[in-house]
DNA sequence: CTATATATTTACCGACCAGTACAAAACTAG
DNA sequence: CTAGTTTTGTACTGGTCGGTAAATATATAG
Protein backbone atom coordinates (compact mmCIF):
# COMPACT_ATOMS: atom_id res chain seq x y z
CA UNK A 1 0.00 0.00 0.00
CA UNK A 2 0.62 3.72 0.70
CA UNK A 3 2.32 5.69 -2.71
CA UNK A 4 5.76 6.19 -1.64
CA UNK A 5 6.61 8.77 -4.64
CA UNK A 6 6.46 12.13 -3.75
CA UNK A 7 7.41 13.67 -0.40
CA UNK A 8 4.64 11.71 1.36
CA UNK A 9 4.44 14.01 4.67
CA UNK A 10 1.32 14.92 6.47
CA UNK A 11 0.45 18.55 7.43
CA UNK A 12 1.90 21.86 6.51
CA UNK A 13 5.26 21.48 5.14
CA UNK A 14 8.51 22.86 6.93
CA UNK A 15 9.45 26.31 5.29
CA UNK A 16 13.34 25.98 5.24
CA UNK A 17 15.99 23.78 5.01
CA UNK A 18 17.18 21.39 8.04
CA UNK A 19 20.33 20.92 6.89
CA UNK A 20 21.32 24.67 6.29
CA UNK A 21 20.18 25.84 8.91
CA UNK A 22 21.85 23.97 10.61
CA UNK A 23 24.59 25.08 8.97
CA UNK A 24 24.01 28.52 9.99
CA UNK A 25 23.77 27.50 13.42
CA UNK A 26 27.57 25.68 13.62
CA UNK A 27 28.29 29.13 12.13
CA UNK A 28 27.18 31.18 14.98
CA UNK A 29 28.17 28.83 17.65
CA UNK A 30 31.61 28.40 15.77
CA UNK A 31 32.45 32.07 15.72
CA UNK A 32 30.60 33.03 19.43
CA UNK A 33 30.85 29.80 21.34
CA UNK A 34 28.20 27.95 23.13
CA UNK A 35 27.58 30.33 26.35
CA UNK A 36 28.02 33.93 23.81
CA UNK A 37 25.26 32.66 21.69
CA UNK A 38 21.94 33.34 22.06
CA UNK A 39 18.63 31.97 20.63
CA UNK A 40 18.09 35.70 19.26
CA UNK A 41 21.35 35.06 17.32
CA UNK A 42 20.35 31.73 16.30
CA UNK A 43 16.92 32.10 15.13
CA UNK A 44 17.98 35.24 13.24
CA UNK A 45 21.09 33.77 11.32
CA UNK A 46 18.83 30.47 10.82
CA UNK A 47 16.24 33.04 9.65
CA UNK A 48 13.08 31.39 11.89
CA UNK A 49 11.76 32.08 14.43
CA UNK A 50 12.02 30.15 18.10
CA UNK A 51 9.23 27.59 17.99
CA UNK A 52 10.56 26.53 14.66
CA UNK A 53 13.72 25.83 16.11
CA UNK A 54 12.48 23.94 18.80
CA UNK A 55 10.45 21.81 17.08
CA UNK A 56 13.34 21.24 14.54
CA UNK A 57 16.60 20.94 16.92
CA UNK A 58 15.05 20.49 20.65
CA UNK A 59 16.73 23.19 22.33
CA UNK A 60 20.20 25.10 22.74
CA UNK A 61 22.11 22.36 23.95
CA UNK A 62 20.88 19.68 21.28
CA UNK A 63 21.20 21.63 18.32
CA UNK A 64 24.77 22.68 19.40
CA UNK A 65 25.70 18.81 19.67
CA UNK A 66 23.80 18.44 15.89
CA UNK A 67 25.97 21.21 14.86
CA UNK A 68 28.76 19.20 16.19
CA UNK A 69 28.17 16.29 14.10
CA UNK A 70 27.74 18.71 11.21
CA UNK A 71 31.21 19.94 11.76
CA UNK A 72 33.02 17.09 11.74
CA UNK A 73 31.58 15.81 8.62
CA UNK A 74 31.66 18.24 7.08
CA UNK A 75 34.77 21.13 7.74
CA UNK A 76 36.40 18.74 9.94
CA UNK A 77 36.44 16.22 7.01
CA UNK A 78 40.08 15.73 6.83
CA UNK A 79 40.41 13.79 9.72
CA UNK A 80 38.94 10.62 9.31
CA UNK A 81 40.75 9.96 5.59
CA UNK A 82 44.02 11.35 7.08
CA UNK A 83 43.84 8.27 9.55
CA UNK A 84 44.19 6.03 6.07
CA UNK A 85 47.17 6.95 5.03
CA UNK A 86 49.75 3.99 4.25
CA UNK A 87 52.31 5.04 6.95
CA UNK A 88 51.84 7.20 10.12
CA UNK A 89 54.28 9.98 9.06
CA UNK A 90 51.84 10.58 6.32
CA UNK A 91 49.07 10.36 8.57
CA UNK A 92 50.88 13.34 10.69
CA UNK A 93 51.51 15.29 7.04
CA UNK A 94 47.73 15.33 6.05
CA UNK A 95 46.11 15.78 9.77
CA UNK A 96 48.35 18.87 10.09
CA UNK A 97 48.39 20.44 6.67
CA UNK A 98 44.85 19.56 6.26
CA UNK A 99 44.27 21.61 9.64
CA UNK A 100 46.28 24.56 8.63
CA UNK A 101 44.55 24.87 5.63
CA UNK A 102 40.68 24.39 7.28
CA UNK A 103 41.52 26.38 10.56
CA UNK A 104 42.67 30.25 9.02
CA UNK A 105 39.65 29.51 5.84
CA UNK A 106 37.85 33.05 5.41
CA UNK A 107 35.11 31.26 4.60
CA UNK A 108 34.19 30.19 8.01
CA UNK A 109 34.72 31.84 11.35
CA UNK A 110 38.45 30.37 12.24
CA UNK A 111 39.90 27.78 14.51
CA UNK A 112 37.93 24.97 15.52
CA UNK A 113 34.81 24.74 17.02
CA UNK A 114 35.55 21.62 19.06
CA UNK A 115 38.41 23.68 20.54
CA UNK A 116 36.74 26.55 21.05
CA UNK A 117 32.98 25.96 21.20
CA UNK A 118 32.68 25.67 25.21
CA UNK A 119 36.38 25.49 26.66
CA UNK A 120 35.67 27.83 29.48
CA UNK A 121 32.24 28.28 29.93
CA UNK A 122 28.90 28.32 32.59
CA UNK A 123 27.69 25.49 34.22
CA UNK A 124 24.52 25.91 31.61
CA UNK A 125 27.03 24.75 29.26
CA UNK A 126 28.64 21.77 31.26
CA UNK A 127 27.16 18.88 29.20
CA UNK A 128 28.46 20.58 26.13
CA UNK A 129 31.44 21.07 26.98
CA UNK A 130 31.82 17.58 28.44
CA UNK A 131 30.71 16.79 24.81
CA UNK A 132 33.58 18.63 23.20
CA UNK A 133 36.29 17.22 25.90
CA UNK A 134 35.04 13.65 24.72
CA UNK A 135 35.24 14.29 20.90
CA UNK A 136 38.88 15.86 21.31
CA UNK A 137 40.11 12.49 23.39
CA UNK A 138 38.39 10.51 21.23
CA UNK A 139 39.96 11.78 18.07
CA UNK A 140 42.95 11.75 20.07
CA UNK A 141 42.73 8.04 20.41
CA UNK A 142 42.11 6.91 17.04
CA UNK A 143 45.58 9.17 16.33
CA UNK A 144 47.17 6.68 18.91
CA UNK A 145 45.16 3.44 17.87
CA UNK A 146 46.98 4.28 14.39
CA UNK A 147 50.29 5.13 15.62
CA UNK A 148 50.28 1.75 17.37
CA UNK A 149 49.27 -0.18 14.31
CA UNK A 150 51.93 1.44 12.42
CA UNK A 151 54.20 0.32 15.15
CA UNK A 152 52.99 -3.46 14.19
CA UNK A 153 53.37 -3.22 10.43
CA UNK A 154 57.18 -1.47 10.98
CA UNK A 155 56.93 1.88 9.59
CA UNK A 156 57.24 3.20 13.23
CA UNK A 157 59.69 1.72 15.27
CA UNK A 158 58.82 -0.36 18.27
CA UNK A 159 60.84 2.36 20.56
CA UNK A 160 58.07 5.24 20.26
CA UNK A 161 55.84 6.40 22.60
CA UNK A 162 52.95 5.82 20.68
CA UNK A 163 51.02 7.42 23.66
CA UNK A 164 53.10 10.42 24.29
CA UNK A 165 52.82 10.69 19.57
CA UNK A 166 49.33 11.09 19.53
CA UNK A 167 49.16 13.72 22.45
CA UNK A 168 52.14 15.76 20.62
CA UNK A 169 50.26 15.85 17.35
CA UNK A 170 46.68 16.88 19.63
CA UNK A 171 48.48 19.49 21.21
CA UNK A 172 49.77 21.05 17.76
CA UNK A 173 46.28 20.59 15.77
CA UNK A 174 44.67 22.21 18.90
CA UNK A 175 47.03 24.55 19.40
CA UNK A 176 46.71 25.54 15.55
CA UNK A 177 42.99 26.51 16.32
CA UNK A 178 44.48 29.16 18.68
CA UNK A 179 46.44 30.62 16.43
CA UNK A 180 44.30 30.97 13.76
CA UNK A 181 42.24 32.61 15.99
CA UNK A 182 45.08 34.91 16.91
CA UNK A 183 44.70 35.43 13.10
CA UNK A 184 47.33 33.20 11.51
CA UNK A 185 47.35 32.53 7.69
CA UNK A 186 46.80 28.81 6.29
CA UNK A 187 50.58 29.78 5.11
CA UNK A 188 51.52 30.22 8.51
CA UNK A 189 50.44 27.47 9.82
CA UNK A 190 51.53 25.09 7.35
CA UNK A 191 54.84 26.54 7.91
CA UNK A 192 54.32 25.50 11.54
CA UNK A 193 52.94 21.69 10.47
CA UNK A 194 56.29 21.58 8.63
CA UNK A 195 58.16 22.32 11.74
CA UNK A 196 56.07 19.80 14.00
CA UNK A 197 56.78 16.82 11.51
CA UNK A 198 60.60 17.64 12.07
CA UNK A 199 59.92 15.78 16.02
CA UNK A 200 57.97 13.39 14.06
CA UNK A 201 60.03 9.55 13.45
CA UNK A 202 60.31 8.28 10.72
CA UNK B 1 52.90 68.65 55.55
CA UNK B 2 50.23 66.40 56.15
CA UNK B 3 50.78 63.33 58.76
CA UNK B 4 51.88 60.25 56.38
CA UNK B 5 52.71 57.71 59.12
CA UNK B 6 49.57 55.48 59.68
CA UNK B 7 47.21 54.05 57.01
CA UNK B 8 45.72 57.54 56.65
CA UNK B 9 42.44 57.24 54.79
CA UNK B 10 39.57 59.11 55.07
CA UNK B 11 36.04 57.49 54.99
CA UNK B 12 34.67 54.42 56.19
CA UNK B 13 37.68 51.72 55.60
CA UNK B 14 37.25 48.89 52.89
CA UNK B 15 36.27 45.51 54.63
CA UNK B 16 37.96 43.44 52.20
CA UNK B 17 41.67 43.02 50.49
CA UNK B 18 41.34 43.96 46.91
CA UNK B 19 44.26 41.75 46.21
CA UNK B 20 42.56 38.59 47.54
CA UNK B 21 39.07 39.39 45.86
CA UNK B 22 40.66 39.78 42.47
CA UNK B 23 42.64 36.39 43.11
CA UNK B 24 39.16 34.91 43.67
CA UNK B 25 37.89 36.59 40.31
CA UNK B 26 40.98 35.48 38.24
CA UNK B 27 39.87 31.56 39.85
CA UNK B 28 36.31 32.11 37.94
CA UNK B 29 37.11 33.95 35.09
CA UNK B 30 39.57 31.50 34.43
CA UNK B 31 36.87 28.93 34.79
CA UNK B 32 34.21 30.02 33.71
CA UNK B 33 35.60 32.11 30.61
CA UNK B 34 34.63 35.73 30.20
CA UNK B 35 30.61 35.00 28.61
CA UNK B 36 30.27 32.55 31.49
CA UNK B 37 30.77 34.53 34.08
CA UNK B 38 28.03 36.12 35.77
CA UNK B 39 28.49 38.90 38.59
CA UNK B 40 26.65 36.81 40.94
CA UNK B 41 29.50 34.25 40.11
CA UNK B 42 32.11 36.57 41.22
CA UNK B 43 30.35 39.02 44.05
CA UNK B 44 29.67 35.10 45.73
CA UNK B 45 33.27 34.13 45.09
CA UNK B 46 34.79 37.59 46.27
CA UNK B 47 32.42 37.60 49.15
CA UNK B 48 31.16 41.04 48.31
CA UNK B 49 28.49 42.46 47.11
CA UNK B 50 28.23 44.34 43.73
CA UNK B 51 28.16 48.12 44.51
CA UNK B 52 31.85 47.83 46.31
CA UNK B 53 32.55 45.20 42.90
CA UNK B 54 32.00 48.14 41.00
CA UNK B 55 33.21 51.08 43.56
CA UNK B 56 36.81 49.17 43.60
CA UNK B 57 36.97 47.04 40.15
CA UNK B 58 34.70 49.89 38.00
CA UNK B 59 32.36 47.04 35.97
CA UNK B 60 33.00 43.43 35.02
CA UNK B 61 34.93 44.32 31.45
CA UNK B 62 37.79 46.06 33.96
CA UNK B 63 37.93 43.40 36.58
CA UNK B 64 38.72 40.84 33.84
CA UNK B 65 41.48 42.71 32.05
CA UNK B 66 42.69 43.90 35.98
CA UNK B 67 42.46 39.70 36.59
CA UNK B 68 44.54 39.07 33.60
CA UNK B 69 47.32 41.28 34.94
CA UNK B 70 47.25 39.58 38.10
CA UNK B 71 47.32 36.19 36.13
CA UNK B 72 50.82 37.47 34.28
CA UNK B 73 52.31 38.10 37.30
CA UNK B 74 51.78 34.73 39.30
CA UNK B 75 50.07 31.77 37.73
CA UNK B 76 51.95 32.95 34.44
CA UNK B 77 54.93 34.26 36.08
CA UNK B 78 57.22 31.57 34.70
CA UNK B 79 57.05 33.34 30.98
CA UNK B 80 59.50 36.64 30.82
CA UNK B 81 61.66 34.84 33.33
CA UNK B 82 62.29 32.03 30.76
CA UNK B 83 62.87 34.39 28.10
CA UNK B 84 66.31 35.53 29.96
CA UNK B 85 67.93 32.06 30.07
CA UNK B 86 71.44 32.08 28.28
CA UNK B 87 70.41 30.08 24.65
CA UNK B 88 67.19 30.00 22.59
CA UNK B 89 66.77 26.46 23.04
CA UNK B 90 67.37 26.55 26.72
CA UNK B 91 64.23 29.80 26.55
CA UNK B 92 61.93 27.08 24.93
CA UNK B 93 62.75 24.71 27.29
CA UNK B 94 61.74 26.59 30.34
CA UNK B 95 59.09 27.76 28.57
CA UNK B 96 57.69 24.74 27.78
CA UNK B 97 58.30 22.43 30.98
CA UNK B 98 57.07 25.60 33.24
CA UNK B 99 53.87 25.91 31.34
CA UNK B 100 53.49 21.81 31.64
CA UNK B 101 53.39 22.23 35.09
CA UNK B 102 51.87 25.49 35.25
CA UNK B 103 48.55 24.50 33.08
CA UNK B 104 47.85 20.97 34.78
CA UNK B 105 48.20 22.51 38.59
CA UNK B 106 45.36 21.37 40.51
CA UNK B 107 45.73 24.04 42.98
CA UNK B 108 43.29 26.44 40.20
CA UNK B 109 41.67 26.06 37.30
CA UNK B 110 43.58 23.96 34.24
CA UNK B 111 44.89 25.39 31.04
CA UNK B 112 45.37 29.41 30.91
CA UNK B 113 42.92 31.94 31.11
CA UNK B 114 44.59 33.87 28.35
CA UNK B 115 44.02 31.52 26.04
CA UNK B 116 40.65 29.91 27.49
CA UNK B 117 38.78 33.12 28.86
CA UNK B 118 37.19 34.45 25.79
CA UNK B 119 38.46 32.70 22.88
CA UNK B 120 34.74 32.22 20.89
CA UNK B 121 32.51 34.94 22.64
CA UNK B 122 29.23 37.18 22.11
CA UNK B 123 29.79 41.24 21.12
CA UNK B 124 29.83 41.83 25.01
CA UNK B 125 33.10 40.23 25.27
CA UNK B 126 34.66 42.01 22.31
CA UNK B 127 37.19 44.19 23.84
CA UNK B 128 38.09 41.43 26.29
CA UNK B 129 38.46 38.69 23.46
CA UNK B 130 41.20 41.36 21.53
CA UNK B 131 42.86 42.43 24.92
CA UNK B 132 43.85 38.52 24.82
CA UNK B 133 45.00 37.89 21.36
CA UNK B 134 46.94 40.82 21.57
CA UNK B 135 48.44 39.46 24.84
CA UNK B 136 49.20 36.20 23.08
CA UNK B 137 50.64 37.69 20.27
CA UNK B 138 52.90 39.72 22.62
CA UNK B 139 54.06 37.06 23.76
CA UNK B 140 54.87 35.28 20.73
CA UNK B 141 56.14 38.64 19.95
CA UNK B 142 58.72 38.37 22.60
CA UNK B 143 59.87 34.85 21.43
CA UNK B 144 60.60 35.89 17.97
CA UNK B 145 62.54 38.83 19.49
CA UNK B 146 64.10 36.44 22.20
CA UNK B 147 65.21 34.09 19.02
CA UNK B 148 66.39 36.71 16.73
CA UNK B 149 68.65 37.84 19.56
CA UNK B 150 69.97 34.11 19.38
CA UNK B 151 70.79 33.93 15.99
CA UNK B 152 72.71 37.34 16.38
CA UNK B 153 74.40 35.75 19.49
CA UNK B 154 75.44 32.44 17.30
CA UNK B 155 73.64 29.77 19.63
CA UNK B 156 70.68 29.51 16.76
CA UNK B 157 71.90 29.19 13.51
CA UNK B 158 71.74 32.04 11.05
CA UNK B 159 69.88 29.83 8.55
CA UNK B 160 66.60 29.61 11.02
CA UNK B 161 63.61 31.12 10.76
CA UNK B 162 62.42 32.73 14.11
CA UNK B 163 59.53 33.76 13.19
CA UNK B 164 57.97 30.10 12.60
CA UNK B 165 60.34 29.20 15.84
CA UNK B 166 58.47 31.48 17.66
CA UNK B 167 55.34 30.48 16.01
CA UNK B 168 55.61 26.61 16.57
CA UNK B 169 56.56 27.59 20.05
CA UNK B 170 53.22 29.57 20.67
CA UNK B 171 51.41 26.65 19.03
CA UNK B 172 52.08 24.12 21.36
CA UNK B 173 52.51 26.24 24.25
CA UNK B 174 48.71 26.89 23.47
CA UNK B 175 48.01 23.48 22.62
CA UNK B 176 49.06 22.64 25.97
CA UNK B 177 46.20 24.50 27.63
CA UNK B 178 43.49 22.62 25.49
CA UNK B 179 45.42 19.47 26.77
CA UNK B 180 45.16 20.69 30.40
CA UNK B 181 41.11 21.16 29.91
CA UNK B 182 41.24 17.95 28.62
CA UNK B 183 42.22 16.57 31.87
CA UNK B 184 46.23 15.88 30.67
CA UNK B 185 48.55 15.61 33.49
CA UNK B 186 51.68 17.52 34.13
CA UNK B 187 53.59 14.28 33.48
CA UNK B 188 52.22 13.75 29.92
CA UNK B 189 52.36 17.52 29.11
CA UNK B 190 56.20 17.07 30.30
CA UNK B 191 56.14 14.64 27.81
CA UNK B 192 54.76 16.71 24.83
CA UNK B 193 57.46 19.61 25.58
CA UNK B 194 60.12 16.86 25.51
CA UNK B 195 58.79 15.98 21.77
CA UNK B 196 58.23 19.47 21.30
CA UNK B 197 62.04 20.21 21.10
CA UNK B 198 63.26 17.22 19.14
CA UNK B 199 62.03 20.26 16.05
CA UNK B 200 64.22 22.43 18.11
CA UNK B 201 67.23 23.56 16.22
CA UNK B 202 70.69 23.67 18.34
C1' DC C 1 -15.93 19.06 1.24
C1' DT C 2 -14.18 17.44 6.42
C1' DA C 3 -10.83 15.62 9.56
C1' DT C 4 -6.20 15.32 10.89
C1' DA C 5 -1.47 16.56 11.27
C1' DT C 6 2.31 19.56 11.24
C1' DA C 7 4.51 24.32 10.89
C1' DT C 8 4.22 29.11 11.57
C1' DT C 9 3.37 33.54 13.94
C1' DT C 10 2.64 36.29 17.89
C1' DA C 11 2.75 37.05 22.38
C1' DC C 12 4.09 35.75 26.54
C1' DC C 13 6.56 33.38 30.91
C1' DG C 14 9.61 33.61 35.11
C1' DA C 15 14.52 33.97 35.83
C1' DC C 16 18.52 36.12 35.41
C1' DC C 17 21.57 39.65 33.30
C1' DA C 18 24.83 43.89 34.14
C1' DG C 19 24.55 47.89 36.48
C1' DT C 20 22.80 51.59 40.01
C1' DA C 21 20.05 54.73 43.61
C1' DC C 22 19.76 55.35 48.15
C1' DA C 23 20.32 55.31 52.85
C1' DA C 24 22.66 53.46 56.85
C1' DA C 25 27.28 52.46 58.74
C1' DA C 26 32.06 53.38 59.85
C1' DC C 27 35.85 55.82 59.58
C1' DT C 28 39.05 60.70 59.91
C1' DA C 29 39.51 65.67 60.75
C1' DG C 30 38.61 69.32 63.40
C1' DC D 1 30.81 66.28 69.91
C1' DT D 2 29.85 67.64 64.45
C1' DA D 3 31.07 67.66 59.56
C1' DG D 4 32.84 65.36 55.75
C1' DT D 5 34.11 61.12 53.24
C1' DT D 6 33.90 56.54 51.72
C1' DT D 7 31.99 51.72 51.96
C1' DT D 8 28.38 48.93 53.02
C1' DG D 9 23.76 46.35 52.41
C1' DT D 10 19.30 46.44 50.32
C1' DA D 11 16.39 47.05 46.85
C1' DC D 12 15.60 48.15 42.41
C1' DT D 13 16.14 49.23 37.11
C1' DG D 14 15.29 48.05 32.08
C1' DG D 15 16.70 44.51 29.17
C1' DT D 16 17.65 39.94 27.69
C1' DC D 17 17.91 35.08 28.65
C1' DG D 18 16.03 30.20 27.29
C1' DG D 19 11.76 28.30 26.55
C1' DT D 20 6.54 27.85 25.61
C1' DA D 21 1.08 28.44 25.05
C1' DA D 22 -2.21 29.29 21.87
C1' DA D 23 -4.08 30.51 17.63
C1' DT D 24 -3.57 30.47 12.74
C1' DA D 25 -1.87 28.63 8.26
C1' DT D 26 -0.91 24.90 5.02
C1' DA D 27 -0.40 20.56 3.78
C1' DT D 28 -2.41 15.26 3.17
C1' DA D 29 -6.10 11.54 3.66
C1' DG D 30 -10.44 10.23 2.93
Amino acid sequence: MSAVGSSSHVGRPRAFDMDTALEKALEVFWRKGYDGTSLSDLTEAMGINKPSLYAAFGNKEQLFLKAIELYESRPCAFFLPALEKPTAYQVAEHMLYGAAMTMADQAHPQGCVVVQGALSCSEAAAVVKEALINRRLEGQQKLLERFERAKTEGDLPASVDAETLAQYLGTVLQGMAIQANNGATSEQLRKVAEMTLLAFPR
